[in-house]
DNA sequence: TATTGTTATACTCTATAACTATA
DNA sequence: TATAGTTATAGAGTATAACAATA
């Protein structure tokens, strides 16, 4: 059990702080060059290897934002011609939520600046590092959904 | 050299892409309890420790935001009594900001939320993954400075 | 001229409450 | 009644361009 003085507690707090502020740095300094904004891939990014098309509330509750929300994002990215809203046939109330070209094109554009900026960050560690990079990151979003908030 | 074929790159970019959103969702969960936003702490934040008073540019750059953004953000925190804002005498183009009490208590309740739900975090993983975090998190930070996005 | 900060303007992201249409 | 989505409303965060005051 780590306590509040522990300093590998301490060492893992600052370590944090760290890393999650380089990181929004680093977001920063890239956002200009893309077509989308990070919110924006956040909600799309479920459509891309989607084979049916996917409804509002679906990626809203992906992307961690209400439906209002949700709707509002879609307007604009709709108006841009990157998806495409429609009505479904089954469940009238429904709607079907599909990438256009230009949209999957965005979408994929969007990732992979995204895994290049993260395949920089993978080269510049140690071989050990890299072992342990993957495990940590991994067993840190799990324990994520173990914590209340 | 990585090859983007590497599996320990891929296992990477996918525990990466986890812990990403698995924070997201969490900040998520836990925002309806603060009274700052994450903006709001991020700018404040290098108020906290600081002896003197400092000007509006640094606490934009350090929070990674334009000048008038930090204006902006600042008129209202100014109006709920959670920072002042005074002329510098030495350079009358400056303004020195400084927490007042209610400021300083609200940043100081933030960061330790946040410490909380981190030490949460800490407190999940294995003795042998926690020594290998801070480590991993630290190296990760330094590699974004490395990084051109 | 260069720097510090603000104003003007415009757009995105965000939520809650109230609504419509369908099931 | 319950669910899918939208509209109404309001507020925060964001940037660029243009400005004022001071150095």
């Amino acid at each position: 059990m780590p306590t509040a003085t522990d300093p590998q507690l301490h060492a893992f707090l600052a370590a944090f702080d760290d890393f999650v502020r380089a990181a929004k740095r680093a977001r920063v300094r890239a956002a200009p060059d893309d077509t989308l904004t990070l919110a924006q891939y956040d909600l799309l990014a479920p459509l891309r290897h989607a084979g049916d098309a996917l409804g509002l509330r679906e990626l809203a509750r992906a992307a961690g934002v209400s439906a209002p929300t949700a709707t509002r994002m879609l307007d604009g990215l709709q108006v841009r011609g990157l998806v495409t809203r429609e009505r479904c046939t089954d469940d009238r109330r429904a709607v079907r939520l599909e990438l256009t070209d230009a949209g999957r094109e965005a979408v994929a554009d969007f990732h992979e600046r995204q895994a290049e900026r993260r395949r920089a960050l993978f080269a510049q560690l140690e071989p050990d590092e890299r072992r342990a990079a993957a495990r940590v990151l991994s067993r840190l979003a799990e324990a994520y959904e173990g914590v209340q908030g």
